[in-house]
DNA sequence: GTATTCTCAACTTAAAAAGTTGACAATATG
DNA sequence: CATATTGTCAACTTTTTAAGTTGAGAATAC
């Protein structure tokens, strides 16, 4: 499951990219309109523009912008950024590999081949959407097999 | 990312579909030769027992071992039972369905297809291998892409 | 009846997630 | 330059979840 950190890290993604040239926006209109505490986005504005994919400004009339067109900008390299990895388990991502702690050696681990078969259908997925895209709205029923 | 019990379940799993009709698997072997704490290993087999889908037996030559085939088991079943949802985002679940806390209307969430998506093909994956396939392991190299 | 093995709720500990505080730094404007 | 506005950031608190342990008990085999 994604963090709820990385959930309002999307959003606010989101909501700088509809209005996308329109000068900054300020933290507390994004809080305002996308349900996110104010105090938290702080930390969370702070950290994305630490990694600079936003530019902000202080002052009156400051706020922030993307730093990057919304067309350069993937869910999939959201996710990455906040949470370090599309896996499933440490050893089976690409960008943050890492031994699974316990687990027998990876050389003969009999789920690695699979856990990275999903992480990169995933990648798949996830990368080929942009900020940028508009995806149509799933209608309510479409997920009521349960 | 899946819990380190979810892995420990998993682990324990493949061991005792390696054993299936060997008759009853002690506890304190599948533990030491998946490395898991034996105590914490007692708190999952019960589990995982109480799920319907370990049989267990007590007393002198007692243990455990699987309730049903391993053809019958995928990787999909134990995720699901053990985290309860393969989705990246509560909504975005077909199973344990619900909605995702401090989030917008899912009618106009910018997400959700994708999650929906996502979460789809993972099963697909997921659900596509049984605790029966030997996987061959991934060679080192495959995955040094950084 | 005693040794063995699983059962299970209650507990502890540790770690991560979520969110807040408050002092500070930059900028715009009068 | 004074002041209001807005972002910065490290330190902190609180809450939640994960990870693991304890110990008394119940079933079974011999």
């Amino acid at each position: 499951m994604l963090s709820q950190k990385t959930r309002y890290a999307i959003r606010a993604m989101q909501h700088l990219a509809d209005h996308y040239g329109q000068g900054p926006i300020q933290l507390a209109q994004i809080a305002e309109a996308q349900n996110i505490p104010a105090k938290f986005l702080t930390t969370i504005l702070s950290e994305l523009s630490r990694f600079g994919i936003v530019d902000s400004q202080r002052g009156k009339d400051g706020g922030y912008r993307l730093a990057v067109s919304p067309i350069d900008i993937t869910y999939g390299d959201l996710i990455r950024l906040m949470r370090g990895s599309l896996a499933l388990v440490p050893c089976a991502s690409r960008f943050a590999h890492e031994k699974c702690k316990n687990c027998l050696e990876e050389e003969n681990c009999r789920t690695r081949a699979l856990m990275l078969e999903v992480r990169d259908r995933t990648a798949e997925l996830l990368d080929g959407v942009r900020l940028s895209d508009r995806i149509d709205p799933v209608p309510a029923q479409a997920d009521s097999q349960n």
